[in-house]
DNA sequence: ACAATAGTGTCTATGAGACATTATTGC
DNA sequence: GCAATAATGTCTCATAGACACTATTGT
């Protein structure tokens, strides 16, 4: 919190002009990570940059843009959502995932950015804002996606960590489902997060295993996405579940590794 | 991130002035949580404030202050804190909460405060600030600590949040305790943050039961606290220890619910 | 009938938790 | 010996995981 002993220097740090009401002035953006599940593998949408800052031209980044000060961090990251990219997003749908003000991440001024994370089932029409040339999905691993602008990268690491822990702990994987789904559906959203193949039996009894625990049942039948096989049951997300999931992030990957020494 | 389209007003959005390096310039903060076990429970320190914010006149908060253009959000945090009580932390005991933007959350000025929290053993000589007139630990739970100035009681709420989820999976108990520690003591640190009473003995066989996964066996007795009873040995955490825990958070406390419907 | 997908049953191994028992110290 | 604390042993129950089997659809 501001106090007035700190509130110097509008020049880093060396000026030694005394003025209760000065402090160092910063941009304040946001960063939206937009992801969804396609191709059984995570994506992002991201936008490419125009010509603004040289070192970044022509490159890929999150969609984003400053805060003003009348609207909450999250209202912030909706409306830049929308103005960059035409997505509106339902309330709620953002969570916070850090704040990144590391000296000289954007070489045209002092800027502190907060990330945020909408995971959303799929895309309506995307719109390329008026700055962005392009707006289009990418894998989101690090091995497939192209490198970011700014430490948008960064983020996205820590966005990606964000989500298969939060796998573990919670219904964020609901997120990128529409309001009712199968059991297929949902293990398909924790087999692309955690790139598993989680078994189909051992995955519907776990999450059946508490009626209404995690999952309620809607009487309804959903035909197989493949038009052949029994229709599946539909479920829609519990108000209930707030913590916890029925299900943990398998230890390993199919390579076989026991470094348990 | 900035985009030209977006750098418009300096009066809240209305205006519709056009300058491409114009930004609404906030003030950016960090508040630091400083937290420690102690009498069984969590306590966190709390500068009193001077008469800066009237409506905050005398008030309990976090410690903080301005960042810096030249620094990081971390190390803005670390030199606020020493600034303001005198406490140096090691390199890597903050970690990031997340960011407070919220309108008028100071009445001063437009801010944007990033929250980090430290989880310290013991504290050392605090010595208040200038401008803070006095610093001391409170118990950090919401039912006990007083009424926190700004939105420093969200931020607290945060961190406890944080710290009760974080103790599932990942280390960060062990920061509440000195580099070697006994499994007794260990335990006392899980207790205070889930407000529990773990069986010592399945505690003990749960650290144990992967040699070099959790903790290190220092070959050191260290005497048992009230002076009698058998010595207990020391260890100290291991660098393996980066991602899950061999405990998980009981269910519930010592009252008879059985809400599973 | 057959393929394909949904859902259930069964068995096993692992691990948490309750609780008893042994070990090591000071008085 | 006794009290106090540390550490281990034992038992039970719940559940994750492997995998077989049944159920329901379209062709």
């Amino acid at each position: 919190m501001p106090t007035e002993r700190d509130a110097v220097m509008r020049n880093s740090g060396a000026s030694t002009t005394y003025d209760p009401q000065a402090f160092p002035p910063f941009a304040v953006t946001v960063d939206v990570v937009v992801m969804l599940v396609r191709d059984e593998q995570l994506q992002v949408l991201l936008v490419q940059r125009g010509s603004e800052p040289s070192e970044f031209e022509g490159m890929w980044a999150l969609p984003g843009g400053f805060k003003r000060p009348a609207e909450t961090l999250g209202e912030a990251a909706q409306r830049e959502l929308a103005e960059e990219t035409g997505i509106v997003l339902p309330p709620g749908a953002l969570r916070q995932v850090g704040a990144y003000g590391d000296p000289g991440r954007d070489p045209r001024m002092d800027v502190v950015s907060v990330g945020y994370l909408a995971a959303v089932p799929e895309l309506g029409d995307v719109t390329a804002g008026t700055d962005a040339v392009e707006a289009q999905l990418w894998p989101a691993s690090p091995a497939t996606r192209p490198k970011l602008a700014f430490d948008h990268g960064k983020i996205l690491d820590d966005v990606l960590e964000l989500v298969r822990s939060e796998a573990e702990r919670g219904p964020l994987p609901t997120e990128f489902l529409p309001r009712t789904f199968t059991l297929t559906e949902l293990r398909q959203v924790y087999d692309a997060i955690w790139q598993a193949k989680l078994d189909p039996g051992n995955f519907h009894r776990q999450f059946t295993s508490d009626p209404g625990g995690w999952l309620i049942e809607t009487r309804h039948l959903a035909p197989p996405l493949s038009g052949r096989g029994r229709p599946a049951m539909s479920y829609r997300r519990s108000a209930r579940w707030k913590t916890g999931a029925p299900i943990s992030r398998p230890r390993q990957k199919p390579s076989s590794r026991s470094t348990t020494g």
